[in-house]
RNA sequence: GUGGGCGUAGCUCAAUGGCAGAGCACCUGAUUGUGGUUCAGGCGGUUGAGGGUUCGAGCCCCUUCGUCCACCCCA
């Protein structure tokens, strides 16, 4: 026979067989019965989307991991997550309903990364989504929701880790510090911490280069040779853009400077106010790096963390609401009963996905080999229902468990697959006929039944019956057929008895029982 | 993207540079209507692909592809 080339599964795919599939059913099964129990709604949603739904706000590092391509002069993708489709489906279709609105959803996922241990380009998500909704009640109960998933798995010994993007997207924000850096730094906040100013600097060089100045002149940390006409741009740099912009407005007219007619006097402004601020970068780049060296050092228990945060926040004049409400969150959580040494708070922490505007957090737990893995992550995404076209803008929060990696930490407790409770043996071509009315009634009482279809000698079919784990065979054969029954053989006491054809299914339904 | 390991029968893996093997699975028989054991036999290979060194390459060298693992990132 000539050999053809063999087709394998694509890399980072897997064939998930009986044993594994069955214990991911399960899993998935109790997580969307504790779900629904705080009336998550479950729905389910295309595996494809169109490409710009993760282009507008999933962030950059989704976009080149995404399995993107034409089809018919159309982008498509297959979803790297669900959130960016629960709220698509919601601004479509789903923005009459009374909020707050709970969904729940789970379904596979495609990320086209390195694969390695714990890590596939296709693995499934369980998740919830928590929308119309915010505040420490609402963040509360979707962090609850989270970990006592993890509970009623019986995964005991986990960590939250919770983080807040809000403190340092408002300093960067007030910062003035052009968009592409601002978002650059959100990104790298981890990396700070991880991999040092040094290393962060670099990969900014490498990724704008038009920023090497800066970083350069961050790095040696004395950008600020005073000028006179520095004071101006100082005075600029402290204010927002509407008061700068007043401010500048007001400073032309006072001197009797009239813009050229034929230009917008707003748009002029604007772009000297940005000239003035882009010859800023430098130290206000600075400036963001202590801040963010300093919010990386913020992480541990929520008690020891947050006097730290508080005079960070003070000195910085940061928005109060965020810390106050973080508490209040935290304080939430304990009425739930969750046990708070289990908690960490971490201010360096940050997400993959760039549409988070608040609380973020993840789940961990020891891997058997005793590494700690993810198990889920989640967070605030207030502006992402508005950025995909929701005619009001609408908080939302919510999260995902990876079910693969849920099942590495569980204790696989062996549960074989599904064996065929009765295993029906036609010894001759007369026989099938019997054969088949009996594996009907036995079927129609629930029981699962294994036909032999294939030529065998008796002996090869019991030896078959028997590897496959059947708990009873039925033979029938030309003694049989002439006496309308068939032989009942019980394949763990090795007895067996001529049953007649009507007491049968009666007496296998018994037989099974006892077999209980 | 960077670094390492491994590619040999359907599966899991052996084989100092010298006849390509074992276990499992499948099939046949010992036992023609009775099982997980045993015994005998059978099927099964372009050793991932291409090139090189050598009298001789599964083994050494180069290239390439595949795959696993680590970094990174994440579920």
């Amino acid at each position: 026979m000539p050999s053809a080339q063999k087709i394998t599964a694509l890399r980072g795919m897997r064939d998930v067989f009986s044993a594994e599939y069955a214990r991911y059913q399960a899993i998935q099964a109790r997580l969307e019965r504790h779900l629904r129990l705080h009336s998550y709604i479950a729905i389910d949603l295309p595996i494809l989307e169109n490409t710009e739904l993760y282009l507008r706000k999933s962030g950059e590092d989704i976009a080149d991991r995404l399995y993107e391509f034409d089809f018919k002069s159309r982008r498509v993708a297959l979803r790297p997550e669900v959130t960016a489709s629960i709220l698509r489906a919601y601004v479509e279709r789903l923005q009459d309903e009374p909020l707050p609105l709970r969904i729940q959803y789970s379904g596979p996922v495609f990320r086209y990364e390195k694969p390695q241990q714990h890590r596939y380009r296709q693995f499934t998500l369980t998740g919830a989504e928590l929308l119309g909704a915010d505040g420490p009640r609402a963040d509360a109960e979707v962090l609850h929701l989270a970990c006592s998933g993890l509970e009623q798995l019986g995964v005991t010994d986990y960590s939250l880790t919770i983080g807040h993007t809000a403190l340092l997207e408002e300093f960067l924000n007030r910062l003035g510090l052009r968009k592409q850096l601002v978002n650059f730094l959100l990104r790298n906040m981890e990396n700070l911490r991880k991999r040092g100013l040094k290393a962060v600097l670099e990969s900014l060089e490498t990724i704008y280069p038009e920023f090497q100045g800066a970083a350069l002149a961050a790095e040696s940390a004395n950008a600020n040779d005073a000028e006179q006409s520095q004071r101006l741009i100082n005075v600029l740099r402290e204010m927002t853009d509407s008061e700068a912009h007043q401010a500048v407005t007001d400073f032309l007219h006072s001197l009797n400077i009239r813009i050229a007619a034929n230009r917008d006097e707003g748009e002029v402004i604007e772009r000297l106010l940005r000239k003035i601020r882009e010859d800023q970068q430098a130290p206000k780049l600075q400036l963001a790096l202590d801040f963010m060296q300093r919010l990386g050092d913020l992480a541990g228990a929520p008690a020891d963390v947050l006097p730290g945060a508080r005079a960070l926040a003070e000195e910085f004049d940061l928005d109060r609401d965020i810390l106050m409400s973080l508490e209040r969150t935290l304080n939430c959580l304990a009425e739930y009963g969750e046990s708070p040494g289990r908690t960490q708070l971490d201010f360096g922490m940050n997400r993959g996905l760039h549409y988070y505007t608040g609380l973020i957090f993840e789940l961990h737990a020891a891997a058997p080999d005793g590494e700690p893995i993810q198990l889920a992550g989640g967070g605030r995404y207030d502006n992402l229902v508005s950025t995909l076209g929701g005619s009001e803008p609408t908080p939302a929060a919510g999260f995902a468990y990876g079910i693969e990696r849920l099942d590495s930490v569980l204790p696989s407790d062996n549960d074989r697959s599904p064996e065929p409770a009765v295993f029906v043996i036609p010894v001759a071509e007369e026989d099938y006929a019997a054969g088949i009315g009996i594996a009907a009634d036995l079927r129609a009482q629930g029981i699962a039944v294994e036909m032999s279809i294939v030529d065998r000698t008796l002996r090869r079919s019991l030896r078959h019956a028997d590897r496959r784990g059947a708990a009873l065979v039925v033979i029938i054969g030309e003694d049989e057929r002439r006496q309308r029954a068939a032989i009942l053989r019980d394949m763990r006491s090795h007895q067996e008895r001529q049953v007649g054809l009507a007491d049968l299914t009666r007496i296998v339904v018994e037989r099974l029982s006892e077999h209980e």
